[in-house]
DNA sequence: GGAATAGTGTCTTTTAGACAGTATTTG
DNA sequence: CAAATACTGTCTAAAAGACACTATTCC
């Protein structure tokens, strides 16, 4: 019986969720798109290490601030063509990295956007739009009463920062104006950062994450997209 | 490499969250609590498949109605004295069942308050007082954006008993007019069902669990007891 | 001053919380 | 009628949605 790790990771760049995924370079699936894992590297190594030892080495990034956690187990029959494996899937989210994924034993691996696996555009090696699809759906829910939303974003980030991760996430607009007083007034969501930094316009005020992991009361996420006017 | 499921089968019983434990006949833990469970039946036995199969011996009912889903996998160093076993929790909702748990292959089933192992009072064999507290997390949870609570009534029921469902899964008192008015207005969650039973007082309305699985806008459950004057 | 971005304020609608009263059945 | 249970209504407070305006920086 074979264990295997696979690795949901989300992160945002040019506004936009993207996770990351390697071109297989070996049957099955070869070329196919998939996602980040492997075996058990030995037969004590418990499942969480191997989350975290493939992480490490997917992203070349110091991990221990990174969020993970466990997604799921998949093993239907036949999702491996070489037998039974079980597989365990973790969902990371990273906040930007350096543009090239440094360090990745994979081949070529890229930071794709998820709507082209949400729809059927797109399709994965194994049943790995479904752990895409579920790891999703993981993180849109959590955004709603979890302070997940600042794992995205670097140690101090501004309200339209957060913002952007909320709109990207969940995939519809959201008003600038009722964002900010919602989670300036969501206690222990985010707690203020030192100074404003230097762009066009006015400087930003910024945070960091606020004690509160859990939220209350929740970020409500609207059942349709609110207004269909997005940008003019 | 041994792979194990472990089924939290929680129900409500004289209006209290109880979970389903067995008393354990071997070693590891004999004479322990646990919950029910076991090994894969076969090497191709899906793990989905042998939550099901578990859960129809554990319950002795045609499991074809009940809610079932994964809670998660356990597999840290050590919770198992034989060596490495890897165990995937499923979390299972049941309405009441009939008094004896009947067609139940362990020893000695019975149905605890799940109060008893949220605290330290109780303890239980290997890491499942981790794995309960895990499942009544889930459940909690899921009371407020799903309609997991109509999985805890039988086919038809009046608001009283979702609304103690909510009262014995969250383990607070709410108020009775508030929570009609909120069900009855959150679209999709219940539909009327016939008419009033017969009781002494005046018949209940029923209801039938309604299409929509997902609540909007969602239950919000208070971070806190609300009021502390309970049942005067 | 103008462009660009950040932030505050106000009005309205919806939803939640607190509470008192009315309705329908059985005995 | 009394007791028991089910249901409806009203007032208030909190939160969300929909807007328009002011503030600070760079050029």
């Amino acid at each position: 019986m074979l264990i295997a790790v696979d690795l949901v990771i989300l992160t945002l760049r040019q506004s936009v969720l993207r996770v990351l995924l390697v071109e297989r370079g070996e049957e099955p699936y070869r070329g196919a798109l998939a996602l980040p894992g492997g075996f058990l590297a030995h037969a004590e190594e418990s499942i969480q290490a191997a989350a975290t030892r493939e992480l490490a080495e997917e992203t070349g990034l110091d991990v221990s601030g990174l969020h993970l956690e466990q997604l799921g187990v998949y093993d239907e029959p036949g999702r491996d063509p070489r037998g039974r494996v079980v597989s365990v899937a973790y969902l990371a989210i990273a906040p930007q990295l350096p543009d090239p994924v440094a360090g990745t034993d994979a081949a070529d691996a890229a930071w794709r956007p998820v709507d082209q696996f949400l729809d059927a555009r797109c399709d994965l090696a194994f049943d790995h739009k479904r752990i895409v699809t579920d790891g999703v759906e993981r993180a849109r829910s959590k955004l709603e009463h979890s302070a997940l939303a600042t794992a995205f974003c670097d140690a101090v980030f501004s309200i339209a920062d957060l913002q952007e991760v909320y709109e990207a996430v969940w995939g519809m607009p959201l008003d600038p104006r009722n964002f900010a007083r919602k989670v300036r007034t969501t206690e222990g969501f985010i707690a203020p950062a030192g100074q404003a930094r230097a762009t066009a316009g006015r400087p930003a005020r910024l945070f960091a994450a606020g004690p509160n992991k859990t939220l209350y009361p929740p970020m409500v996420r609207p059942p349709r997209p609110p207004t269909l006017k997005e940008l003019q």
